[in-house]
DNA sequence: AGTTGAATACTTGTATACAATCATACACAT
DNA sequence: ATGTGTATGATTGTATACAAGTATTCAACT
């Protein structure tokens, strides 16, 4: 076994300048680059980075759809940023609502997607041991993807997409924690068991504990990266 | 007492193009109009709307993130409708996260933001008695904004709100049954009062109580009226 | 000095033109 | 008959031009 190729990618590849400014301006955002309660005028951002204000606008509107900015008529698009509060409350939100997705997958998950989810903790698994950071963060998002996707809810797939994006780079951070993914990995694996096993309360529960334990991982990383 | 004057409205009422565009295709969408798994072309529904492709484009991508289309490049805009267990599942998703929003609002509401509420209930008092549904509809959105609002929490009142807005319209359906009004209007009461004497276990659980009755509401509302 | 007013520069909103990509239909070969 | 390759048409993505409205600045006046 050397390289299992990862074929399902559910996000659309094809760039576009749209998604290259968006991941430009997000990262500076979130970066700290352009600080909160800066304003971005669309004609700046098209100079700074060499394109037409006409994607620039559709980063941004993006941008303030997952409320990292404020589009504010005549003023531009305030940066609001994402606070170490923000994240605490995001986090208590997913408890909750993918702990609700877990409750609904095992109520709901057919045979194909049990097994779509037992392959990719097999891949977790074997970039565990690897270490390989960067397809642990692509396989974590595919977990719960695949999860959200078995909750056969479009209106929670929809949600909780939105918001996996938007701390995405929170994320990151979390998982690149020493030891962090090898607990992780732990945890999938006994959520699926217990999707599988169609107890749906003890899906609900551990899916809360596992968002909670990745909370307080990435707040813990957080404060030790930046004061 | 004749007709209190009802000058806190957070929206943007500045029409713009783009707003006109996007109300009147989601109306299309809404009263399937436009068929779900119909795919809108931004040059059909500029001719048919009589502007450029670039408000149509923004009120596209604006009707995306609300989940009434899907954008498939090359394709289209593709009508995906909302269906009944699509509001049934945002229902369970609001007892959750409203419930939330109650409880962190007890923790953390000011004693303005408690007039606020107050006011708000007082005017809804007023148009109850009148019968004015239209009213009606407004100041219950402005209840749960305000509840929102005195969360504290931003991630949490952008989250509602984005769904407020996609249920609008079936909410509106919901305060127009014989007798929910009155209802609601008591229910409101109860969570008020549990805010104001600061305590978030019951505000949290009466909360939830409240939106699981406007859903089985708006359930019965809509099998009786297209079932 | 503070205030008011107008002029200017800037910003967004919209329209339109152009390029590149993709789906589709049709002809042709097997 | 079926599959393949190509050509055409359609659709989105991007750039640019223009209009309308607004913030800001500076000067004049009280």
């Amino acid at each position: 076994m050397q390289d299992p190729t990862f074929n399902k990618s559910s996000d659309n590849d094809t760039a576009g300048l749209r998604r290259r400014v968006f991941a430009i301006i997000e990262e500076a955002v979130l970066n700290g680059k352009y600080a909160p309660g800066e304003s971005l005028t669309e004609s700046r951002l098209a100079a700074e980075l060499g394109v037409s204000r006409t994607p620039i606008r559709e980063a941004l509107t993006q941008l303030e759809h997952e409320g990292l900015v404020q589009l504010v008529p005549n003023k531009g698009a305030v940066v609001t940023g994402i606070s170490q509060k923000d994240i605490q409350d995001i986090y208590a939100i997913r408890m909750m609502i993918e702990g609700l997705a877990a409750r609904w997958a095992a109520q709901n998950i057919q045979e194909e997607e049990l097994q779509e989810l037992q392959e990719a903790i097999d891949l977790e698994e074997f970039y565990t041991s690897k270490g390989d950071i960067g397809r642990l963060m692509s396989l974590d998002s595919n977990f719960h993807q695949l999860l959200y996707r078995a909750s056969k809810s479009r209106p929670l797939q929809h949600m909780l997409h939105t918001f996996h994006n938007s701390i995405q780079h929170a994320r990151s951070q979390s998982i690149a924690a020493p030891g962090r993914a090898q607990q992780a990995l732990k945890e999938h694996k006994a959520i699926l068991q217990a999707i599988r096993e169609r107890d749906g309360d003890r899906a609900e529960r551990i899916t809360a504990e596992h968002i909670r334990k990745a909370s307080v991982n990435l707040l813990k990383t957080m404060k030790a990266r930046q004061g």
